[in-house]
DNA sequence: TGTACATCAGTGAACGCGCGTTCACTGATGTAC
DNA sequence: TGTACATCAGTGAACGCGCGTTCACTGATGTAC
């Protein structure tokens, strides 16, 4: 049958809200077309409709992910400032992050795998880390060098990265939480030295 | 038929082995076990005469996988002091690390697949997480708290993970290395800013 | 030393299931007249 | 305004394939006598 105007459009809005919350919760290899369209009400055979392939969908919902998260941390912490930094710092390695990782970051949720996917996902999502860098960037002293700045930004997101993974693989809570905090002092840490 | 003596722990060494190049090179998921069995010159039904099952496997291979690892380190970094971890550092950030996922560190390998996977498995990987930190804190400087130690131990690892995973999605080579290099530079500073 | 038998690592077929992708079909709506 | 028809998002069955797991069977070797 013949569907109102953005009809198509707002369907595959769903399908890629839905794709970007499943990855980052079990993995996108793990992530069935069938389950994951069933789930935004659909049978999988409309699937290609919207997409022309799951790598397709993989790159879209990534993308979206990452984008989504970029709009919730500017929200939060639009300081430009070094306070502002800590507060994306925190907010990144707090428990309810770790916890909770079909609503965080796509990269921490996903980076291994995607590591292992096309060129072309890969770039979708290379950009879009990019973007991550130059919001780190905005927050460091103004007296560095573009270069300085990038290679601290760079660091800064490795370590937000590493720590946020191993305090999810912590079997012992104590120990889980002494890993966001490591993390959270050696961002500081490296943002700070970059200063001096 | 029957075997000669050992034949049975031989064989099982091997699907470790394989296994655990296998699950590093494609991730857990991917690896199905009938493909992992012929690699190993075998048919996929005896795989239950050596584990319960595949999650067996995953947390053997895993665990099999890191203290190969440290063997490894152990032996090119001994000395246990700056210039140790110095050498350890850069050769987890180095490129040919980067470029053969199936012949490195698990960790960075698979760290967000890991955090999905059932508690038993999650505790083998963190008791060899937790010798990794062990091994870190020896090139640390004498001074320090053990808590300290621990701290900066796992902010450095962090970093090394991160820093290698982010260098494995970057589709641009320069920026790959710059990611690496920024990774080195701050993964010393974090082990020396203990220090001072 | 020679024979009879128990052992058990590995075989190969089968279980039900989900995978990504294709395709002929449906039918309410938008469009043309 | 009313009728005829084209559109096309979504349906549901089917494709070949691989998944983890189970199980009755094989047959060369080790063991007991």
């Amino acid at each position: 049958m013949r569907y109102e105007k953005g009809h198509k459009e707002l369907t595959r809005e769903r399908i890629v809200k839905i794709a970007s919350r499943r990855f980052r919760k079990d993995g996108i290899d793990s992530v069935g077309l069938a389950s994951l369209m069933s789930e935004a009400g659909l049978t999988h055979g409309g699937f290609y409709n919207h997409f022309k392939s799951k790598e397709d969908l993989v790159a879209t919902a990534l993308g979206s992910a990452l984008q989504d998260s970029y709009k919730k941390q500017d929200r939060q912490t639009s300081e430009e400032n070094f306070a502002g930094l800590e507060k994306f710092v925190r907010a990144y390695l707090h428990p309810d992050h770790r916890d909770h990782p079909d609503k965080g970051c796509a990269i921490a949720a996903t980076a291994a795998e995607i590591a292992r996917h096309p060129e072309a996902t890969r770039q979708v999502v290379a950009e879009r880390i990019e973007i991550l860098y130059a919001l780190i960037e905005r927050h460091l002293p103004a007296g560095l060098t573009p270069d300085q700045k990038r290679q601290t930004a760079m660091a800064v997101f490795s370590v937000m990265v590493g720590a946020l993974q191993l305090a999810r693989i912590a079997t012992d809570p104590a120990a889980s939480e002494q890993i966001l905090q490591s993390g959270i002092a050696a961002a500081l840490a490296l943002a700070d030295a970059a200063a001096g």
